[in-house]
RNA sequence: GGGUGAUUAGCUCAGCUGGUUUAGAGCACCUGCCUUACAAGCAGGGGGUCAUAGGUUCGAAUCCUAUAUUACCCA
């Protein structure tokens, strides 16, 4: 059968993917062999594939087939999470389309739709992910919000709220307006913007032609007033301190307080004091026990305790509110300014300060077993630098607590009741259980009141943050909250791969609920022994960002459509792209190119092209092997022993490839290694051994020789799998006929075994001979067809490397040569160049250019004089002799005399030449 | 405002513990080849004061300090 001359990625992915998931190979079951753990990290399930999807789980699945090829029990569970603000506010997007407010329908008919829309849709990233070549135990396949997992999350929060770790508090939080929910802290985004600073007269009570200028940037919050405060210090405002203004517009009156928290130097030196509508003015505020006026909505629009623009949207009132202070004399001028402004991470709105009543997490100790844990390497950080940053996170005085209620309907409702008869406030008594009847046999316990029923109870209507249930993604997809069983053979993972976007968001939590929560579900003998850590490391990968350096994001859609781009190249070719420039940590410059006149991203991308060359290249060889005819005879001949010495010398670079391989994988420098085994097949595979066996034109191959090549081409098949999943097994089909259940996917890792290093140096100077000899065939434009001689200086080395078995025939073969011989005498009218210390001298049948022969020894002479002058440099220094190591001093030494071996053989060339 | 990185060829990046590195790779570029597996290819080539200025050292792209540029994190 003849293949195609290009490999055809559409024909084959598909194929085989469906064929390992037949075979069931990414299944995993507990076993005696060593685990091999990787948890996803869960993408959204609204979400679709983008390209920090497309790196990241590319990395994974290196790791994960490369794991199951050295024979470890490699389990990678998949899943996606239920991401509630994203996704709530997606839903009620869609059933306002339909007319349907979710409001008027209510908690469970809305949960309905919400869930409907899931199986709908959710979970399209996971079958694109298949596409990806994604080698996940999909029957393991989870989701944060599938009872198992809630329950998990029910039970850590009525655990940590037992422990005395979760708590309810009346605290300033950050309000999003527009998803009318609280946001943690991390969910803010600052911005830096445009912004105006307004300077506004408040007139004194007891004297109307005294006034204090206050600086604000939002004057719509000024009938939020309670004070006005100036530093201790200022000595512009001593004679206010004490005395009572009137709010403009309103003329509600507020006290003038010294505080230094003021800055003398920022706007006037006064600060206007609104604690409803500022963090820092609320703590204020409670120092100086002034009253707290709030008078804006949930969705940011003024109230009627404003008194004025009272229904307006506070941007509105903004302009608006410009206007009334100036007809009141009260604006005294606008000034321009910079500043950053927070907005929240899933709808984009300004965030506002709000006071309000939500649940928090104590993060304190939780910080400091997270620090440690990084701190003592028992979580190593890829790369390493990514501790400063966390450590700067969890630094005690940095760290807050944790936010975890959210006014949503789309997540796991909080396990908390109340009494129906109380009034909502910080004081009220509350239940906290994993059931309602839970709740309620406390309820009878703590009130002493037997009479009480279910219907007197009414549960919390908030659900908890998403991240509180996926920090306990490496507990919770083995069940471990139900089944020591399972989580006490893969608990610990082995990695973790995700951005650094959120290391606080996601790892660092999950490094605290590891400690907190494994040792109470797995068995204290396998802690002590594999560790509570939720995983042995974390890959942090940079950002995927366009060749302008943005993040590569869907609103700026600068993104190559994923789908599109494998499409293109093949899923191969892709996963080449993605990971060629991607060394950990650093931002990855994604080289899809725009359209000049659209300006939109094309689906192009030079690193994906060179991927898809690749695999052609693999192809091809592939057809090289297969177009040859076999014979059976064996002959010693000259072909024979170019042979031997090809296999010989590419087992020994495999072994020494596979030793450089280990480290880079042990060091997750995966780019690396993927260049390493990317040269190892095109270089020294491709270019080298096959040309090196490759039977002269018409003449068939002996069957040894290419029962030989198959096995090396296997080997390097089952070493790039884990980079190039398809295109290797495909070729590993190609190669040979295979028994039942001998694919690629599931092959053995070679494993290295000695390795001739003299070999090695020796086909490294054949090969510097050969391009030499090319140089001056293209010099000197001479067809390489043309067969030419070349004589050796002899020497010990030269002498010994020509009579290698092999080398002779193989330089002749290379190089085009009729006959290679050793020398003592000059020989005339020939190219002299130099291979290591020893000339060379090509024999060439048209006449040499001295001139030119000369200009070029002379450039290389002149090289070599300074090269030797540097080294003699450092070696007549005494310091150096004495302080330098021994070994160093000697390789100084050879380099000198090397280079002048080198120069001697140079200026006699030239010298030859007149 | 506080902090952390980055700065190496036209572009994107390697260069790990200072010493076979007067610095590597891929792309792009130049020259010659449709040679019989591959033009998605082959053979060869040019191109860098390692951001700048000091310092430490026998020795610095590598360590230290400052400056500039730039990216990000935190408030």
């Amino acid at each position: 059968m003849s293949l195609s001359a290009r490999y055809q990625p559409q024909e084959t992915e598909t194929k085989w993917y469906d064929y390992w998931l037949k075979k069931n190979y990414f299944h995993s079951e507990p076993d005696e062999r060593e685990p091999f753990t990787v948890v996803i990290p869960p993408p959204n399930v609204t979400g679709v594939l983008h390209m920090g999807h497309m790196l990241n789980n590319t990395i994974q699945d290196i790791l994960v087939r490369k794991a199951r090829l050295s024979g470890k029990n490699a389990c990678w569970v998949p899943g996606t999470d239920h991401a509630s603000i994203a996704t709530e506010a997606k839903v009620v997007r869609l059933l306002r389309e339909q007319g349907i407010k979710k409001g008027d329908i209510g908690r469970d008919a809305f949960l309905e739709h919400a869930f409907a829309w899931k199986d709908k849709y959710g979970g399209i990233i996971l079958d694109q992910l298949k596409r990806l070549g994604a080698s996940c135990d999909w029957e393991r396949t989870r989701f944060t919000m599938e009872p198992s997992l809630s329950d998990a999350v029910l039970h850590v929060f009525v655990n940590l709220y037992e422990k005395g770790r979760i708590y309810r508090g009346l605290r300033m939080t950050q309000w999003d307006p527009e998803a009318l929910t609280v946001l943690s802290n991390e969910e803010v985004i600052y911005k830096e913007e445009n912004a105006r600073l307004f300077h506004l007269k408040y007139y004194r009570t007891d004297n109307p032609d005294l006034f204090i200028t206050i600086a604000t940037q939002r004057p719509e919050t000024i009938m939020a007033d309670v004070a006005i405060a100036v530093h201790p210090q200022d000595e512009r405002y001593q004679s206010f301190i004490g005395k009572t203004v009137f709010v403009p517009l309103i003329h509600r009156e507020i006290p003038i307080i010294a505080d230094a928290y003021v800055d003398i130097a920022f706007g006037t030196g006064a600060l206007k004091i609104t604690p409803a509508h500022d963090q820092n003015d609320y703590e204020i505020g409670k120092k100086h026990k002034l009253p707290v006026i709030d008078i804006l909505t949930p969705n940011g629009k003024l109230n009627e305790k404003a008194t004025i623009l009272v229904g307006q949207d506070r941007f509105e009132a903004r302009k608006n509110i410009k206007k009334l202070l100036e007809e009141a004399g009260a604006l005294e001028k606008i000034e321009d300014y910079r500043t950053s402004i927070g907005h929240s991470e899933r709808t984009d709105a300004v965030v506002e300060p709000r006071l309000s009543l939500q649940w928090y997490v104590d993060m304190k100790p939780f910080a400091k077993t997270a620090l440690e844990a990084v701190k003592s390497g028992e979580v190593k950080f890829y790369p390493e630098s990514m501790f400063n940053m966390y450590q700067s996170w969890l630094q005690e005085d940095n760290i807050r607590d944790w936010c975890i209620s959210r006014q949503l309907w789309w997540g796991q409702r909080i396990p908390a009741w109340f009494l129906k008869t109380e009034v909502e406030d910080e004081n009220q008594q509350v239940f906290v259980a994993k059931t309602a009847e839970d709740a309620l046999k406390q309820a009878i316990e703590k009130t002493g009141n037997p009479s009480l029923t279910l219907a007197d109870l009414k549960q919390d209507e908030d659900v908890v943050d998403t991240w509180f249930s996926s920090w306990l993604w490496p507990l919770s997809v083995f069940d471990g909250f139900k089944d020591p069983k399972e989580i006490a053979y893969y608990y610990p993972t082995q990695v973790l791969v995700t951005g650094w976007d959120i290391m606080f968001f996601w790892v660092a939590r999950m490094i605290m609920s590891g400690y907190e929560f494994s040792p109470e579900l797995i068995d204290a003998v396998k802690i002590k022994e594999k560790g509570a850590m939720p995983f042995k490391a974390v890959y942090y990968t940079g950002m995927v960002r366009d060749n302008k350096r943005r993040k590569m994001s869907k609103s700026l859609g600068n993104s190559p459509d994923a789908l599109a781009l494998i499409d293109n190249y093949g899923a191969d070719g892709v996963r080449f792209g993605v990971l060629s420039s991607a060394a950990a940590g650093n931002d990855i410059i994604f080289d899809a190119p725009f359209d000049p006149k659209t300006q939109e991203v094309l689906n192009e991308s030079k690193l994906c092209e060179q991927g898809r060359n690749f695999c052609n290249k693999l192809w091809n060889a592939l057809r090289l092997l297969q177009g040859w005819e076999v014979t059976e005879i064996e002959k010693n001949d000259g072909d024979h022993a170019i042979a031997e010495l090809a296999n010989q010398w590419l087992d020994a670079r495999i072994n020494q490839t596979l030793v450089l391989l280990q480290d880079q994988f042990n060091s997750y420098r995966l780019s690396e290694a993927l260049i390493t085994v990317y040269k190892l097949i095109w270089d020294d595979f491709c270019s080298w051994y096959l040309e090196l066996i490759k039977p002269a034109y018409g003449e068939p191959i002996q069957k040894k020789v290419l029962e030989q090549a198959i096995a090396h081409f296997e080997k390097l098949m089952t070493i790039l799998h884990p980079f190039m999943p398809f295109v290797t097994e495909e070729i590993w089909h190609q190669l040979k006929q295979r028994a039942e259940g001998e694919d690629c996917v599931v092959s053995i890792w070679p494993t290295v075994t000695e390795y001739d290093k003299l070999l090695i140096a020796d086909v490294d100077l054949l090969k510097l001979v050969t391009t030499s000899v090319r140089e001056i065939r293209n010099n000197h434009q001479i067809k390489m067809k043309e067969e030419l001689t070349l004589y050796l200086q002899q020497s010990n080395l030269t002498n010994q490397w020509l009579h290698r078995k092999g080398i002779k025939e193989a330089l002749c073969k290379t190089s085009v040569l009729n006959e290679v011989s050793l020398t003592d005498a000059e020989i005339p009218n020939t190219v002299t160049f130099l291979g290591g210390n020893d000339k060379f001298y090509l024999v060439i049948n048209t006449t040499i250019n001295v001139e030119e022969e000369k200009v070029r020894l002379v450039k290389e002479i002149e090289y070599y004089h300074k090269f030797i002058s540097s080294v003699e440099n450092k070696l007549s220094n005494e310091k150096f002799a004495n302080s330098a190591p021994a070994d160093i001093v000697n390789k100084e030494r050879q380099k000198l005399a090397d280079g002048q071996t080198k120069l001697k053989g140079l200026m006699e060339a030239l010298t030859k030449l007149g």
